[in-house]
DNA sequence: CTTTCGACTTAGGACTGAGGGG
DNA sequence: CCCCTCAGTCCTAAGTCGAAAG
């Protein structure tokens, strides 16, 4: 376990070593802080300077003789010439169409305000309304002000998850043996834990204790058992029948027939329809999710403390309502009232509630392809071009600072160098009821190990708990500066930048460029990058080979941002089996090289080369081969039995015969003992006696072995690589629509139509010319 | 000032249905 | 044609960050 110094109280601090001879605040480098003490001189202002001097030129010897292979800072970022031409685009953008705030408000706020008035208005959310979304183009509209996001907002309330339904009566919890009699709510919890019994998180301790803690709970407020029976201990609890319950209803779903599935789809959209829409400034918009979270058991991810807590049902009671005064307030459902209804049109949520887990709030919003979250998309992505104005001096400043006197002006400079280059989060501190996960400015010591000359490893958990690991050459002076905020008595469980804070590090930021953050550094880079690799892709080949090259870049921006997915279940199955039929591919074709070697033995003089492979083929692998090849055979015949026999079970038919299979076996014997032979003599029995035939052969197989591959490199590559996440939030889609546009590639090869919606403003913003 | 709150973006996993290959 | 895979969508957790509260 690791000590937290930071964001515990101050009483703890008073215990470690470190509190008092690092106190937050701003103040110069003193003796005991700065590495160079090591060396016995005293440090006064011109002795720092010489001895950065000295430093200064080994780091200049340093980057003059590894620069052009080094991995100091990647992507080569700092090649600003190219960018520095095209600054101008910034400005530009403001000044398209003048027209201050241009939503309609006069209309509605003239608007007798009749209740009938009012139901022509909600009719009219799932009617055809005043004007359709589609054809507003905000983006042609000047906007600097969105403080007030709507003048009308009219909307139908959310949907609650349905009520408990209890369990048939015969379906139980078993505790040592014997079935509970469980109140229906206490049961509902039950339920929960049971649904995910074959899950990784009712196997986890955490999660099972909370559940427990919280399930105990319920059961007493409601009574407790209704036969008596004491729960005391998890682990005599038995959830088998429920789970196996759960599952006999899935299956008894999947086994509906098409029109009945069909039928019930149909029957829930028309219930949620009204729920979908909402009408936005007299526009009809999406919702996004507009359905009330359903009780649960919290999934937190990673090492989350509270894993396993139950997630209490939201009641109409809980929920804030946010729609204009003039607006018919929906009826809540079942005689229940609203918790509270708010006209607040300087945000933008239609509802919202308190979840019971964190005591935070969840929102209902507007859905992706919304004008309103369309805008602050635009804006996100335009304050990140306008970064490419400031890059330079920030980057400028943080390496001249990485020699600052001040302790936190060093510790903003590698925080800055952190965050630019490897793409580091802000690093906010969290709570101890949460998981342990950091970002830049939460780094500890035991995040960071350093390993002379100039190499770094981070290895830490970041956002979502997904690891963070890089083996990283950096700037000498920054692994200087690491070792110095290492420097004894720092140990495992201390902060690494001890006087900085995401709060702290966003104001100096906000001295080069208005409105600049931490996180607007991951934008800008992850675009950056997009359009470099975009950049070096030239209008040739197909366009599937054109995605192919997409799909690269977008994976290096990916990696950049550390976007990971866990590897499928399947996963290493997936790739064995991969490689097994490549592998058995390659011994089809050695038989087929061999096979010429016996009808002509003057081509392996003539070919050495092309019969090298032949050799390489070791006995025992090829056996193992065979023994696959006939085990899949056997395999694919018994199957192919089974399946045949269950539709004619179906079809009422008679069964095939035994004597069916036993035709299909005894093929596959033949081939065994083929293989044998084949093993034994070394020969090959040759269907043909045409080598020419025997070598277009191998070529097919060439080409089939050749596809594989690189399918299975390209599953390898992306099977632990998340490139949705970057695609939708980080790289500027202009850079996609320009990239089609330019190669004649059909968007919807890159974004799919919900992404397509999403973007609408890029793609009829963007021309051809268009650069990030 | 520092801490907490509120509102927003960003994130990976679960679920599902369309389409691609055997 | 059928199965199975995997892309696309849904879900909601987990961040960031400015502003209010203390």
């Amino acid at each position: 376990m690791t000590v937290k110094l930071k964001g515990s109280s101050s009483s703890d601090e008073e215990d470690l070593p470190l509190s008092s001879t690092i106190p937050r605040t701003k103040r110069k480098i003193e003796d005991s802080d700065d590495e160079d003490i090591k060396s016995g001189s005293v440090i006064t202002a011109a002795n720092v300077k010489r001895e950065e001097d000295k430093s200064y030129d080994s780091d200049l010897a340093l980057s003059k003789v590894a620069s052009p292979k080094k991995k100091v800072v990647k992507r080569g970022k700092r090649s600003s010439s190219k960018v520095a031409g095209r600054s101008l685009s910034s400005t530009k953008q403001k000044g398209i169409k003048k027209d201050s705030r241009a939503q309609p408000p006069k209309k509605i706020s003239k608007r007798e305000s009749s209740v009938e008035q009012q139901d022509a208005d909600l009719d009219s959310i799932s009617n055809e309304a005043s004007q359709d979304a589609d054809d507003f183009k905000w983006w042609e509209k000047e906007n600097d002000d969105d403080s007030v996001k709507w003048i009308s907002l009219k909307h139908n309330g959310v949907i609650f998850p349905p009520k408990y339904e209890p369990l048939p009566s015969h379906i139980k919890l078993y505790y040592n043996g014997r079935a509970v009699d469980l109140p229906p709510q206490a049961e509902e919890v039950a339920g929960f834990f049971a649904a995910l019994l074959e899950s990784d998180h009712a196997k986890n301790p955490v999660f099972q204790k909370n559940f427990f803690e919280d399930f105990l709970d319920v059961l007493q407020e409601n009574g407790g058992p209704r036969n008596d029976i004491e729960l005391k201990t998890f682990e005599l609890c038995d959830f088998s029948k429920m789970f196996d319950y759960f599952q006999l209803q899935k299956e008894q779903k999947k086994q509906l027939s098409p029109q009945e599935k069909k039928r019930l789809k149909q029957e829930k959209e028309e219930f949620e329809e009204p729920y979908k829409f909402c009408m936005l400034d007299d526009r009809k918009e999406q919702v996004g999710n507009f359905r009330i979270e359903p009780p649960g058991l919290f999934r937190g991810r990673g090492a989350h403390p509270k894993t396993g807590k139950l997630k209490r049902r939201v009641y109409p009671e809980d929920v804030v309502l946010n729609l204009d005064k003039e607006a018919k307030v929906p009826e809540a459902p079942d005689n229940h009232n609203w918790g509270e209804v708010r006209h607040d049109n300087t945000v933008q949520w239609l509802a919202m509630w308190r979840e019971n887990i964190s005591n935070s709030f969840k929102y209902v919003r507007f859905a992706a392809n919304s004008s309103l979250k369309g805008m602050s998309d635009y804006k996100k992505f335009e304050k990140a071009r306008q970064l490419k104005d400031y890059i330079d001096p920030v980057r400028k400043d943080y390496m001249v600072n990485l020699k600052s006197k001040v302790m936190l002006e060093r510790q903003i400079a590698v925080a800055c160098y952190f965050i630019d280059v490897f793409a580091l989060r802000a690093g906010g501190e969290k709570a101890d009821d949460e998981a342990d996960t950091v970002g830049c400015c939460s780094l500890r010591y035991e995040h960071v190990t350093l390993k002379p000359p100039n190499t770094v490893i981070f290895d830490f958990l970041g956002k979502d708990s997904i690891r963070f690991y890089q083996e990283v050459k950096v700037e000498k002076q920054v692994f200087k500066n690491l070792t110095l905020f290492k420097k004894p008595p720092k140990q495992p469980g201390h902060q690494l930048f001890d006087r900085l804070d995401p709060a702290l590090l966003n104001k100096h930021l906000q001295n080069y460029m208005p409105g600049l953050t931490a996180k607007v550094f991951r934008t800008y880079n992850a675009s950056k990058t997009m359009q470099d690799q975009l950049d070096l892709i030239t209008d040739e080949g197909t366009v599937a080979e054109k995605i192919l090259k997409y799909n690269a870049a977008n994976r290096t921006v990916a990696i950049l941002c550390n976007h990971q997915r866990t590897v499928t279940k399947g996963h290493a199955a997936a790739v064995q089996k991969a490689t097994d039929r490549i592998e058995e591919l390659e011994w089809q074709k050695i038989r087929l090289k061999r096979a010429i070697l016996q009808l002509d033995k003057t081509e392996a003089k003539k070919n050495p080369n092309y019969f090298a492979e032949v050799k390489d083929l070791v006995k025992e692998q090829e056996l193992l081969i065979h023994k696959r090849v006939i085990e899949k055979e056997r395999e694919k015949f018994t199957k192919k039995f089974a399946r045949e026999n269950e539709k004619r079970k179906f079809d009422n038919e008679p069964p095939l015969p035994d004597s069916q299979l036993k035709e299909w076996m005894n093929k596959v014997d033949e081939l065994e003992s083929e293989y044998k032979r084949e093993v034994e003599t070394g020969k090959v029995e040759v269907k043909t006696s045409d080598v020419d035939k025997l070598k277009a052969q191998v070529e097919k197989l060439d080409q089939r072995i050749e596809n594989y591959a690189i399918q299975l490199k390209d599953k390898e590559d992306n099977s632990q690589v998340a490139l949705g996440t970057s695609k939708i939030n980080y790289i500027d889609p202009r850079l996609s629509v320009v990239f089609c546009k330019k190669y004649g590639v059909p968007l919807e090869k890159v974004f799919t139509k919900s992404l397509r919606d999403k973007f609408k403003w890029a793609i009829e913003s963007a021309d051809e010319n268009w650069r990030f």
